[in-house]
DNA sequence: GTCTATATGAGGATAGAC
DNA sequence: GTCTATCCTCATATAGAC
C-alpha cells in the first residue's frame, strides 16, 4: 500500500497521475472517464493505477480537497486584510479567475462534478466549503452595504449568487494563451459588476 | 417500431416518459441515469422503455432539440420587434429565465451535458444552437452601443459571455414556487447588469 | 512500479411471449 | 404496451508474477 491512511506522500508519479486524470475528469466529466483512460494517457495499464490510487473515486476526492484547501486559504487572507470593503470584493473576484486561470482542471471538475458527489458522505466536505464560500461573500457584501459603497436595494443573497455563478462559470470558455488574460478578463467582470453595462 | 423516421408522434404515454427521464437526466446527468432508472420512476421494466425508444441518446436527443426549438423562436420574435435595444436585451434576459422557470430540465440537461453531446455528430445541431445564441446577444449588444444605450468601451464578446452564463448558470439554484419568482430573479438580474452593484 | 490475467458487476439493448 | 429472459460489452477492481 502506497498511501498512508491519513494523507498520502507526494511522490512525483503519484502527482503526475493526479494531473492526468484531472484534466480528463475536467474535459470528459468524472463518470465519462474509465480508469483505462486515465492509464492510457498516462502510458500505463489499468491495474498499475491501484498501485497509487485505492479507486477512481479516491482521485477525485484528492483532487478535489487540495485544491479547495488552497482556495480558501486565500479567501481567508482577504478576509483578515483591512482593505476597504470595495477592494475585498474586487480581490475576492480576482483570487477566483486566477484560481482558475491556475486550476483550470480542478475549477472545472468542482463546477461539474461537485453537485452530484456532495450527495455522497465521503464528499460531503464539498458542501461545507460551499457554506463557507457563502459567508465569505456575504460578509464581503454585507460590509460593502455598511459602508455605503454598495446598493443598500438589492437581494445580498441574489448578488451573490450572481456574482459566484458568473465568476465560476467563466471556466467553461476561458483559455490561459488565449486572447483575453485572467487579469483582463476579471477587470471586465468586475466593472461589469460594480458600474453596469448602461452609459 | 413505434416512431416514425421523421419526427415521433406525440403520444402521451411517451410524453410521460420524457419527462421522467429529463427530470433523471437534470438532476443526476445524462450518463449517470440508467435505463433502468429511468423505468423504475416509470414503473416499468427497463426492456419496455424500447417500445418507446431506439436508445437512451434518443431520449436526450429529443428532449433537447424540442426544447431548443422553442426557445430559439421566441428570440427570433424579440429580434423580428420593434422595441428599443435597451428593451429588446431585457426581453431577451427575460425570457432565459422564463425559460428556467418553465423548462428546468431542459435547460439544466442543456447546461450539463451540451459540451459532451456536442462532440457527436447526431448532436451537431448543439454547436449550431450556441452560434445562433451567440448571434443573437451580440446583435442585441451591437444595437445597445449603436443606439448609445450602452457602454461603448466594454469587451462585445466578453459582455455576451457574462449575460449568457450568468442567466442559464441560475438553473441550478432557481426553484419555481421558491421564495423568489422568475420575475423577482429577472429584475434583478437585469438591475445589476444594467446598473451595476455600486451606490 | 508495472504487467498479466481475471473476477465481478453494471448497463445498454434485443427477441419474443403475453 | 409491458414482461421475461438474456446477450454482450465495458468498467472497476484484485491477485500475484516480474
Amino acid at each position: 500500500m502506497t498511501q498512508s491512511s491519513v494523507r498520502p506522500p507526494s511522490s512525483s508519479r503519484r502527482d503526475e497521475l493526479l494531473q492526468i486524470a484531472a484534466e480528463l475528469f475536467a474535459t470528459q466529466g468524472f463518470k465519462n472517464t474509465t480508469v483505462r483512460d486515465i492509464a492510457d494517457a498516462a502510458g500505463i495499464l489499468s491495474g498499475s493505477l491501484y498501485h497509487h490510487f485505492d479507486s477512481k473515486e479516491s482521485m477525485v476526492d484528492e483532487i478535489l480537497s487540495t485544491f479547495q484547501e488552497e482556495l480558501f486559504g486565500r479567501y481567508a487572507e482577504i478576509l483578515a486584510g483591512d482593505a476597504d470593503p470595495r477592494a475585498k470584493l474586487e480581490a475576492a473576484v480576482r483570487v477566483s479567475f486566477e484560481a482558475i486561470h491556475q486550476h483550470r482542471n480542478e475549477v472545472a471538475i468542482f463546477q461539474n462534478e461537485a453537485d452530484h458527489l456532495g450527495t455522497f458522505e465521503r464528499f460531503s466536505y464539498l458542501a461545507e466549503r460551499n457554506q463557507q464560500s457563502r459567508e465569505v461573500w456575504l460578509t464581503l457584501l454585507g460590509e460593502g452595504i455598511a459602508s455605503g459603497a454598495l446598493r443598500p436595494d438589492l437581494d445580498v443573497e441574489l448578488v451573490h449568487r450572481f456574482i459566484r455563478d458568473t465568476v465560476w462559470v467563466a471556466v467553461r470558455w476561458y483559455r490561459p494563451g488565449g486572447k483575453r488574460s485572467h487579469h483582463d478578463v476579471a477587470d471586465q467582470y468586475v466593472s461589469i459588476l460594480l458600474d453596469g453595462i448602461t452609459t
